[in-house]
DNA sequence: GTGTGTGCAAAAGGTTTGCAAGAAA
DNA sequence: TTTCTTGCAAACCTTTTGCACACAC
């Protein structure tokens, strides 16, 4: 379903040329069953080993910040080292595993409702969003 | 009440030297009624103009990562551009108004309880943390 | 005096940018 | 041919580090 075809539809349809390296971006992103989190160092180093070529990191940041403003990705911060991306874009909420550095996706039905009884005046409610952080047992 | 001397106390209990530099970021830290919220930046502007003399720094961050480890301060991170840090230690969870980059506390009986069905085997839950993304209504 | 802390400047790590060469239309 | 994209290197920002000097004890 997710072939060549359709990335440079969707690419297209978002005002972006289909360049090969968007394609391997998309397809490294994109074709795939299960939400994938990412760091843009794991992302470069993954499309390395999947295709055998490099984009150079400033091209990876050019895609990727493109996706997020075309609201194909979203950002996580865990923390200031860096920045982790989220396939999944719906609202919903993680696990962040600090002994593996991991995120793990929690849907808005394995979190209770949350319901935020205080409203600040002329502001408006952008995202609820909760960070369950873990780690191991020893 | 916190005075100089607490100030000198607090930090020999932590084996922290009490130096003139230290005690003048415990005054502009926790001498004041209301949390404290604070980027490093903001926190070394503050100094400069409350004792108009500056602190290097290296030395801002430094103390700050002293009084982090010694449970003195917490950590908030919103965007990978800066930490955020708190000086309320307890459990609790924030507004964040994204049209004036600040943060407001939100303790936890103006969020309902919280309830994570979900376990990840052999893992322990560290925190449990809510961001509500704010901004202006227009 | 001894050991710790400070402050500067340099380094480090992630991210962005300027610009010439290259690819897409 | 024109416009957009790539890739490199340099720049940028926050945070950390090395080291000489200064301060606390």
């Amino acid at each position: 379903m997710n072939n060549n075809t359709t990335f440079e539809e969707k690419l297209r349809s978002s005002g972006l040329r289909p360049t090969q390296q968007r394609i391997k971006i998309c397809k490294t992103l994109f074709d795939r069953k299960k939400t994938f989190h990412f760091t843009i160092k794991e992302l470069s180093k993954i499309i390395l080993n999947q295709f055998n070529s490099k984009i150079s990191l400033a091209t990876v940041y050019n895609t990727v910040n493109a996706f997020k403003k075309k609201g194909y990705l979203k950002v996580i911060s865990i923390n200031c080292e860096k920045n982790y991306y989220d396939t999944n874009v719906t609202n919903h909420h993680h696990f962040y595993d600090e002994s593996k550095n991991e995120l793990i996706d929690l849907n808005d039905s394995e979190v209770g409702q949350i319901n935020i009884k205080r409203k600040i005046p002329g502001k408006k409610v952008n995202s609820v969003e909760v960070l369950v952080k873990i780690s191991n047992n020893n």
